[in-house]
DNA sequence: CGTGTGTTTGAAAGTAGTCAAAGTCAGTGG
DNA sequence: CCACTGACTTTGACTACTTTCAAACACACG
């Protein structure tokens, strides 16, 4: 029923020969064809290879893997992050669908960090030749998978500003907010959410220990500006997190 | 003598009619034609608009400025800061000869940080529909330009890492590190450099505030690593840095 | 030679980290 | 079906590191 043809050296992640079409997926709004014109959106079709499943705790790539194709989170949620020589690793992002993995392998044809299914998830694959190919015929496409890999260093350059010059309950709130942005833009509640990662892989991502996030996850709850039951978080008072994180009292770095 | 065509809108900068080709640049093999053909190189040429200079203290664009060319440092030496609706800022880089600017603007046809020269510089403007153009045209190109992205994405991953999970010696050891093996790279000497940057602009960078990374330098000279001279740093014991950022006796974050 | 910007250093305060222990929850196997 | 296990979370007490505030110092520039 699956053919592996296995694009991890480190899992085997069984393919999914089914395809949808970019231009019927529900995702087109926020993946890869946003802004395209329906001629351009049926070319990308040609371009996205197949799906694959990614059972959760299961790694999409791995460090040092052959990088191939870039992917499109199609369901499901991942974490990517990078370590050094020595123990440190740092996550470095969340990616929810619609978002692009696998952009760093590019630089050197291998990838440079893990991308690791928080939950059971599919991606599409875009083998990354054929999306150059077809970028040197559309610039429509070309221009914008520039603006991704673009985007990309932008958000990046905004988490050096979390990590750089906020504090604990700052970079939470933070956080929050840009969660709950992203998965309003997807049609959920603005208000109310599940964790998919852990404190430990939060606390990665924001620089803080696993205690210190859920220490600050507390304090937010007695200062009522969420309702936290482990991983289930209602957010009461948004417009407090925001004023948190646009400095009430804070001084520039 | 020289025409004023003001790429930034906020500074009106001289640009330099004079071009030098890029097939007959010493940066050849650091900047965007890095392992191009000869006959790549030859396009690229077309493609370089003029030479740009910018005095020292002046931004060759800033957040907010209309996005139509990336540049090409060629002598010279910037830094790159974002900056929140309140007032946090923070510096997202350091470049040198070689290294390109403005790849923040594609996201949105707008400058999403300033970029401001530490000494008097000189910048190649490339026009980014020329390069688009071209890319399309030239497939090595094309690669070229999509590694030095992915590249960038990349670094920003190991800013995160160091932020996300060093103590003030090993951001400011392996800040040093990486500064010297860049000149190195450029022929200068691995194990004295001037810096370019104030303390506090390097803690910007680094996460920290400047009385935190001028006790460091201190720490590092009483250690026995460093002659700190004001701006003027010798490096005595580079071994000793690098086994500063390996951890000696870190847990990972 | 003064002025101002940038740097160094000290002392005190504050924030986050460390270590330890108890609590919660989901999944497993008796 | 329920107790057990293991992974994750919460909380407390203490420690360590970085920041803050303040003052003196160095150096480049006009």
């Amino acid at each position: 029923m699956f053919t592996d043809t296995a694009m991890s050296a480190s899992t085997p992640i069984k393919p999914e020969p089914f395809k949808v079409a970019c231009s019927s997926c529900n995702l087109r709004e926020l993946c890869l064809p946003v802004g395209l014109s329906q001629e351009n959106i049926d070319q990308i079709d040609n371009m996205v290879g197949q799906r694959k499943q990614v059972p959760r705790g299961e790694a999409l790539f791995r460090s040092g893997d052959p990088f191939q194709s870039i992917f499109a989170v199609r369901t499901g949620f991942f974490k990517t992050c990078v370590s050094s020589e020595d123990g440190r690793d740092q996550v470095t992002g969340f990616q929810m669908a619609g978002e692009l993995l696998g952009l760093d392998g590019i630089s050197s044809d291998h990838h440079s960090c893990d991308a690791v299914a928080l939950e059971d998830s599919q991606v599409c694959v875009i083998p990354f030749s054929r999306l150059e190919e077809l970028s040197r015929e559309f610039n429509e496409l070309q221009r914008q998978f520039h603006k991704i890999m673009s985007r990309e260093i932008v958000r990046d350059h905004g988490v050096m500003l979390l990590l750089g010059s906020m504090r604990a309950e700052e970079r939470l709130a933070a956080f929050l907010l840009n969660l709950t942005q992203r998965l309003q833009a997807r049609g959920f509640s603005a208000s109310s959410l599940v964790l998919r990662m852990t404190r430990e892989e939060i606390g990665s991502y924001l620089g803080l220990k696993l205690e210190t996030v859920s220490r600050t996850f507390s304090k937010f709850q007695d200062d009522g500006l969420l309702e936290v039951k482990q991983r289930q978080i209602r957010i009461i008072d948004q417009a407090g997190l925001q004023q948190l994180v646009n400095g009430t009292n804070c001084a520039a770095n």
